[in-house]
DNA sequence: TGCGACACAAAAGT
DNA sequence: CACTTTTGTGTCGC
């Protein structure tokens, strides 16, 4: 019998918040007047609308002129760390005409991050989704076929790359260059340490969790979407306020029906389907990333029940060096494989079918502390739960 | 201090 | 509103 002490205790206590300018570039995502005003954003009907990660847009304000949303004072912060570009940035991505194309990833970590004492932090055994979309800042005068029509303040009516053909430069060892056609775009999520880069396990669970299987992120099919050379100008939306490919909400066929989903049903996810693992999994033991083959690809992919596998060294331990991670978002081009001999200098990853995955561009979260307890081993620690270096 | 396993209970979904 | 499912986290033994 559990006493009272074991009881779901309270959400750690936020103490009246004030954003610091200094972490501002951590909130690109609820930043954005797009997104605050998105009406799938507003209606809370965003992904994961399962959890606090909805709570989390609850109350607007207003800095710098730009209205933003920020979590409601009365839970730890749950929004989004901000992802920059890491370079270098290969292979070039372009269209026929030679034009060149410039790539932006949009990733956000939805759900499981707080922000506490001027850092994020996660815990080990708590969920994550990472939200990603990718944008092709591409002047409709540059496109074989414009349609000036569409708008890029409407996302359901951009135009997307489907009908148009990208290829990509690709530098080989003799140091020339050979340009090869794209077949589709994909994208995965990774973790590093934040300082020496080497990889970290990131592992997702069924909704059995403990019961069921663990795999890493799958490497997932998507359809970027068209800027009309207003990328500069124009705030991207939040990736979660455009329809959401969910990965995964069962990643096998367990006991039913993978689009029997937990989610919400007013979530806007027109281009949702269920993704088509072709690996064989055995239960109880980890998987490799596999590769998700379904057709009809989304604009936005969410990957759900994600957790770091180990955590963060030396939490809260004083003078001695404090681990972070971050979370790093990978857009890949496949090509055919025959495409690719040895001589292609790249970062690539074989996928089944005679694909192969170059990788286009990465974006990462600043360092993220991942404790490996429970928040309550950490709570009676000063600052509240926070750790202070 | 971290990890895996087990467990309870609150939150969220139906 | 009742029931079920999902998920955060307390506890235990290493």
């Amino acid at each position: 019998m559990m006493t009272t002490s074991a009881q779901r205790p309270q959400p750690l206590p936020t103490p009246s918040y004030s954003i610091p300018s200094a972490i501002l570039p951590s909130f690109p995502s609820y930043l954005s007047p797009l997104s605050s005003l998105h009406p799938a954003l507003s209606s809370s009907s965003s992904l994961s609308s399962s959890s606090s990660s909805s709570s989390c847009l609850q109350t607007t304000g207003l800095l710098s002129g730009l209205q933003f949303i920020f979590p409601r004072a009365s839970r730890p912060l749950l929004c989004t760390p901000s992802f920059s570009g890491l370079p270098p940035i290969l292979p070039q991505l372009q269209l026929p005409n030679l034009h060149a194309v410039r790539v932006q990833i949009n990733a956000a970590v939805s759900r499981g991050l707080r922000f506490e004492s001027a850092r994020w932090l996660a815990y080990r055994r708590n969920y994550l989704s990472i939200t990603i979309n990718v944008v092709f800042d591409i002047p409709l005068s540059a496109l074989p076929t414009p349609q000036p029509s569409s708008s890029p303040l409407l996302p359901r009516s951009r135009q997307t790359v489907d009908n148009h053909n990208f290829s990509i430069v690709l530098d080989l060892r003799n140091g020339t260059q050979r340009v090869v056609k794209v077949k589709f775009f994909a994208v995965t999520v990774v973790a590093e340490d934040e300082v020496n880069g080497r990889p970290v396990d990131l592992i997702q669970h069924t909704s059995k969790r403990d019961q069921g299987p663990r795999r890493k992120p799958v490497v997932a099919r998507i359809r970027p979407t068209l800027s009309d050379g207003r990328l500069a100008a124009t705030p991207i939306s939040h990736p979660a306020s455009l329809g959401t490919h969910r990965l995964l909400e069962d990643f096998i066929p367990m006991d039913r029906p993978a689009s029997a989903g937990s989610s919400s049903n007013n979530i806007p996810r027109g281009s949702s389907t269920s993704p088509d693992f072709t690996t064989s999994l055995d239960s109880e033991h980890e998987q490799p990333p596999s590769f998700d083959s379904h057709h009809e690809t989304a604009e936005v992919v969410c990957f759900e029940r994600i957790q770091f596998k180990r955590a963060t060294a030396n939490n809260g331990r004083k003078n001695t060096a404090q681990q972070m991670f971050r979370v790093v978002a990978i857009l890949y081009a496949a090509v055919d494989e025959t495409e690719c001999f040895d001589g292609v200098v790249s970062n690539a990853e074989h996928g089944a079918n005679g694909i192969r995955y170059l990788e286009i561009q990465r974006v990462a979260t600043g360092g993220i502390m991942v404790r490996g307890r429970s928040p309550g081993h950490y709570a009676d620690r000063v600052g509240g739960g926070g750790m202070i270096q």
